[in-house]
DNA sequence: CCTACCGATCGGTAGG
DNA sequence: CCTACCGATCGGTAGG
């Protein structure tokens, strides 16, 4: 029998659950296997057995957070129809679980991105790559939709239109944690807004406008 | 006599240009007085009586990286004319020093305030934030200044739209140094021009326009 | 600036 | 999952 990953294995995911925590506040660089085990109350050798070497508990851990990050994201999001709601819909649901501090340093992915961005290729290195990828295509995805369904200006180029949306939602996290001011999530749902608004049909501004206000005043 | 700091002291500056250099590549946190002794071919204790704590050094290398910061991306666009034209230049200036690879691991401060930005306060993490606000202070300023002008709409926030300027220039650094792909970098340029032309007059327009063109086709 | 050393912690292993 | 241990490295100190 192959053992099933994640079924059956509580300790195994308490021990992601409290690796994620802590690299989003001290990079999984920082991670130590010992502090783990001093925390959830058990030896290291016996934390360690779990996953065989520091960096495939780096990558344990990325997957982790990439299930959280699904589940605190983009489910809600996609929830959404296709297009421009959703793609509004997706950089809500992002500021929403950064100020909800699903992870308790900011974006998990955020972070480990920052902590990645200028070092070799590696195992850790290519897999935040890969997820940070997703994201951006989920939002270029939803820009497309937009796009097509004349929610969006031929004239929108879907890629440059995710990158400063993302642009925006980065720095809300950034600024958010390093001030501990709310008022940087705002700024970043305002700066989305009147992006989007600026890319939109009539037709997709009069959807964007008929979503719950993301401000008391816009 | 007391000892005027960074003069005369050609060691200590070249331990503060190989910390700041590493530290942009493995953070703050990761940097090592043993291995930065061993590069530098002197012993650690010797390295160590420098700055007296780990800390010290860490704060020295900060002020450090700021000077560098300074004459690399302030001083150059500080010879732009005040106002939308400055505003435009310190952009174009930081976007060359992330293209020059100034840091080996990109912008020394943007990888600062995403190590820190989770952490609890302390002395190092308020120096960031300090060093920080001077910059997102000197965008907003030149856009006070362009509005002033009658470069900028009186409609435009300065705050705001130094905001999304930073976000564009921080998501450039990272994802450049992510993929390694320029083309960021001037996903960067053209979301600031056309951020920057949305909010400018029929004069800052013009003068925006007249100057060399960020982009082959813009 | 140096050698020599401190206690603590690191990732990882042996053996059960 | 455990105890007991490995060599390496950490920041920092003593003494010169």
């Amino acid at each position: 029998m192959t053992r099933t990953p994640g079924v059956g294995d509580a300790t195994r995911e308490a021990i992601l659950r409290l690796a994620a925590d802590q690299a989003s506040v001290d990079g999984l660089e920082g991670l130590s296997i010992g502090q783990l085990a001093t925390a959830l109350g058990m030896s290291k050798s016996g934390l360690f057995a779990h996953f065989g070497s520091k960096e495939l508990l780096q990558l344990a851990t990325i997957e982790h957070a990439r299930r959280r990050y699904v589940h605190a994201v983009l489910v809600p999001a996609l929830q959404a129809p296709r297009g421009i709601e959703r793609l509004n819909a997706l950089c809500d649901s992002f500021l929403s679980y950064v100020e909800r501090a699903v992870f308790p340093g900011g974006c998990f992915f955020a972070a480990a991105m920052a902590e990645y961005g200028g070092k070799e290729p590696g195992p850790v290195r290519d897999l935040i790559a890969e997820c940070q990828h997703q994201w951006t295509s989920t939002l270029q995805r939803a820009a497309t939709e937009a796009r097509t369904a004349r929610q969006l200006k031929a004239s929108c180029a879907p890629d440059q239109l995710a990158f400063e949306v993302e642009a925006a939602l980065l720095s809300a996290n950034w600024y958010f944690h390093l001030r501990s001011d709310t008022s940087y999530l705002d700024r970043g749902r305002r700066a989305i807004r009147s992006r989007l608004d600026a890319d939109a049909t009539p037709t997709g501004r009069l959807l964007l406008h008929s979503l719950a206000h993301p401000l008391r005043r816009a």
